[in-house]
DNA sequence: TTGTAAGCGTTATCAT
DNA sequence: ATGATAACGCTTACAA
């Protein structure tokens, strides 16, 4: 059996390589790989050969240059996965399916100017690898015009997905959260709650406002009272929840509804340092489940968001605005399910 | 019938769209664009405001051709990443001041053909890309040669972490895990166990087997007892336990070395359905510290394995290796660092 | 100071 | 059945 030289300088296999070796053309060699059948039986199987020896494979790059499709997909995700670590394995599923390939990029929450910097360099990189689009989820509404800017306007396709970006205009998967808010009032109500506090994170990211708008929807012309505390972020201070529910109005809440689980855990923890007890004095309603992994504590009631089927769809909607670049801007809102807990 | 696929983009600005618009070569523009400073002033103004209203970025794809280098590294994890999340951080983070993007492939733990099949064509297409090399925690033994035949072999550099694969040489980083077996057993016997029991996951996964040895080594000589249990995987199955305790060899243990935190976590609770309480009737040390994240179960003595350092390192050999592609594989041996809790 | 040509790996198109 | 050429975007080497 004849060996077969590899190809100088550590570079891989190509179809010039294969073409000196067999003394045929380049285009011979690209037929035959391609399994195009206007080749001889007898030079392709020696190119075949050839070609197997060398561990040929196609360079995807010279694709990508070619058609401008480069299989290529970014995803953005906070540094701490979290919620959205479900996200990403159905996202790079979904994306091996279809032979693409994920490039992974980690954004601080925090948004100062410099975590700023950090996540246009990763855009510029992924734009510079030339992406076929981004799937982003995003940290706050400041970053809307970086996403614009470096993103869109180059006709890259972009689908935001959780959070909103408001005043802007492109494919958005997440969560229905104001049916999900009202679904969490009700289920509070129907279980005799007459004293509701929704613990919230500020009105400027949007899943917590429109679980906010959806609870005190529901709760209009319930009868039951509603008392509420901005907690500023998803993550709980504990002395300003004390001090909250130690205030007056709080003082006599019987259902409580936050619009994360991790706000809710924490309220529990809190409150029955004050000496009140969940659900002998109190029902919790959290929202994300996102304390799945973690076994040994409280079996929060709380609504399921199927970040799996977020990432899945992501994906989807991705596709289809390469495939129809002129199609208007998608919104998907995937409903919410309540997950029954000892909480309620 | 030939199916054309429309570029992904409307193609985004080149030097020659550039030159066109500017009346000049696609050289001059190349030059400019590039801050070589034999370009005429006007001139090179006049360039780089038709490239900045165009929002010119370089196209690496090209220079991936021209050079051989694409800046792109492919990871290869569990689907679960678990304790790998934190080392994905590290190596996105490494790779982001290197500037170079993460391609992540995330592999599913068991293996038969289709899970091989699966892993295979991922590896393809990060060959295919022409990454410029894979750091990757191996499922097991069996997936030795499809490493060595895909990766190792087209000489595209290939950095293990975590597990090594036997007969194999490459560049590796993990724990010193012999040693922290070792330290696992010191800790127990100098905490006055005498009854020594071991938990493993079998010998062929080579961070088992490993501290597996360290910790029989160091209790050699120690005058206390020592009984083991292959559990076959870093995850329980109760009713072996239960057996496994019940047993009489186990029956008196007083000190249990679990190589894997998750182990320890459910020999306490199978042990506390026998009526046994840790640490009060035995003690317990973990490996791995996998349970940072669940605040509300015990709080589990333990090993932490600096996953994060771990990817780092792995980073730090990789671009070693594309700088000195001669020098023969080299191993890192992270230190395991010892977790008080409450078991111990 | 500016331009031309060749080449990286591949394929569509047009020969032979 | 096979080959030559151009093109994708860019840079290096070589003119002018």
């Amino acid at each position: 059996m004849k060996t077969h030289k590899k190809p100088a300088n550590g570079r891989q296999a190509s179809l010039k390589i294969i073409a000196e070796q067999t003394g045929v053309s380049m285009m011979t060699v690209s037929r035959t790989l391609r399994g195009l059948n206007s080749v001889a039986p007898k030079t392709a199987a020696k190119i075949r050969k050839v070609a197997e020896s060398l561990r040929y494979r196609p360079n995807k790059l010279v694709e990508g240059l070619r058609t401008g499709r480069t299989g290529m997909i970014a995803a953005v995700l906070p540094t701490t996965l979290g919620f959205y670590e479900e996200a990403l394995r159905s996202i790079e599923s979904s994306l091996d399916k279809l032979n693409c390939s994920l490039i992974l990029n980690m954004v601080a929450q925090d948004f100062g100017q410099d975590a700023m910097r950090e996540e246009l360099r990763r855009l510029h990189r992924c734009i510079d690898l030339r992406v076929d689009g981004v799937i982003l989820r995003p940290v706050n509404d400041d970053a809307n015009a970086v996403y614009f800017n470096e993103v869109m306007e180059r006709g890259m396709p972009l689908v935001v997905i959780d959070r909103k970006l408001p005043d802007f205009e492109c494919d958005f998967v997440g969560t229905d959260d104001r049916s999900g808010g009202g679904a969490a009032a009700r289920k509070l109500l129907s279980a005799g709650c007459r004293h509701l506090a929704l613990l919230h994170a500020g009105t400027r990211i949007s899943t917590s406002r429109e679980r906010r708008e959806g609870f005190l929807a529901a709760t209009q012309n319930s009868g039951a009272s509603v008392c509420e505390l901005d907690c500023g972020s998803f993550l709980a201070d504990p002395a300003q929840l004390a001090g909250f529910f130690e205030s007056g109005a709080a003082k006599s809440v019987d259902g409580i509804f936050a619009v994360g689980d991790l706000l809710a855990r924490d309220t529990i923890q809190v409150l029955k340092g004050l000496g009140r007890e969940c659900p002998r004095d109190f029902k919790v309603l959290g929202f994300g489940r996102l304390l799945l992994n973690d076994p040994s504590s409280v079996r929060l009631a709380t609504f399921d968001q199927h970040p799996g089927q977020i990432g899945e769809e992501a994906v989807r909607l991705l596709m289809d605005r390469l495939d129809n670049p002129g199609k208007p801007p998608r919104s998907v809102h995937l409903p919410a399910a309540f997950v029954a807990g000892e909480t309620l």
